[in-house]
DNA sequence: CCAAGTCAAGTCAGA
DNA sequence: TCTGACTTGACTTGG
């Protein structure tokens, strides 16, 4: 028997003007003549952000979902070259504290999933220095929610460079660079195009880094003879030092020709097969659901789940399968 | 007012 | 060596 609960990415399908994501872009921020104004529209855009984020927090709570992805993009251009001076953290701690006081009187998992910027197999100072400004800004929201920042920041392994065991060995390397408090903050994901699930437990393992399962991007790549089913147990022990349950990606291909762009919404069978191979084998899973239709989607998979006799739905977006 | 083009950022394939 | 695709929601600009 498992207990499996599911999640959403960063934004609702069902509230208005409720994006936590509003930006604004370098070029307009130059066109802005008093510097100082320029900034304050920028923290207006992060408070803004934040308290979308905190809407849909209590979104959650009303409908009973209790795992989120936040958005990566609450802060626009926090990592800019040319904003070295920003002190971003200091006008948002107040809305950062009401999220934490919210996510401490009702708790939920959440986490990260900054995009495909952060790149630690690099061997250049221009790519890992925004890489890591980019995960210490993470790390510094989740402190500032009062969140504990472990194993709450997914990222890709980046880019292979034509050999992609050297860049492995890049990546081992940077990692060690890395502060503590950060390297404890990030999780792995197998990609859909370059570092397979094999290439990927290895840092894992190496590193003692929690793996978040792709399937989607399993099957869309995978190396010559390689079966997820082979190393399910491998993934599972990735997870031993942690006290959040085993993590995974679910999201289903849009079509044939666009196999690997995500669709609407989530194939009931094709999650159905995947839980049936892995059921028994943990008692939790948290499945992120990455579609179009986002919080929509959840909705409707939790439905599709139900008709299937083999599963009870709980509370808490969850469902138990026997 | 709507639609199309653009946006900080990286990588990769292909010309 | 350079350009466009990749992918994405929101912004920005053009009609």
């Amino acid at each position: 028997m498992t207990v499996v609960r599911l999640g959403y990415v960063a934004m609702s399908m069902n509230l208005q003007n409720c994006s936590p994501s509003q930006t604004m872009t370098f070029a307009k921020f130059k066109t802005i003549k008093d510097r100082e104004a320029a900034i304050q529209k920028l923290e207006r855009i992060s408070v803004s952000n934040l308290e979308n984020c905190l809407r849909l927090l209590k979104h959650n709570k009303g409908n009973g979902v209790t795992f989120f992805r936040f958005s990566s993009k609450l802060i626009p251009l926090a990592n800019h070259d040319e904003l070295p001076d920003w002190n971003y953290i200091k006008p948002l701690k107040w809305k950062l504290k009401e999220i934490g006081d919210f996510l401490e009187k009702n708790p939920m998992r959440v986490d990260f999933h900054p995009d495909h910027f952060v790149v630690l197999t690099s061997s250049k100072p221009e790519i890992i220095n925004p890489t890591v400004k980019t995960l210490r800004m993470h790390y510094t929201l989740l402190k500032g929610m009062g969140v504990n920042p472990e194993y709450r920041c997914v990222i890709h392994v980046g880019g292979a460079y034509d050999d992609k065991e050297q860049a492995l060995e890049q990546f081992i390397h940077n990692f060690g660079l890395l502060p503590r408090g950060i390297q404890q903050m990030i999780m792995l994901e197998n990609d859909d195009t370059t570092f397979s699930l094999h290439n990927t437990l290895y840092l894992c393992e190496k590193l003692s880094i929690p793996l978040v399962f792709d399937y989607h991007h399993y099957l869309a790549h995978h190396e010559e003879g390689e079966n997820w089913e082979e190393h399910w147990e491998r993934v599972i022990e990735t997870w031993r030092h942690s006290n959040l349950p085993l993590k995974m990606h679910i999201s289903s291909p849009r079509d044939e020709a666009e196999y690997r762009a995500h669709a609407d919404y989530i194939d009931p069978s094709m999650f159905m097969d995947f839980l049936t191979k892995i059921k028994g084998s943990v008692d939790h899973i948290d499945c992120m659901i990455e579609a179009k239709q986002k919080d929509n989607a959840l909705f409707k998979l939790l439905k599709d789940m139900a008709q299937y006799p083999e599963v009870e739905v709980l509370s808490g977006a969850r469902f138990k399968i026997k």
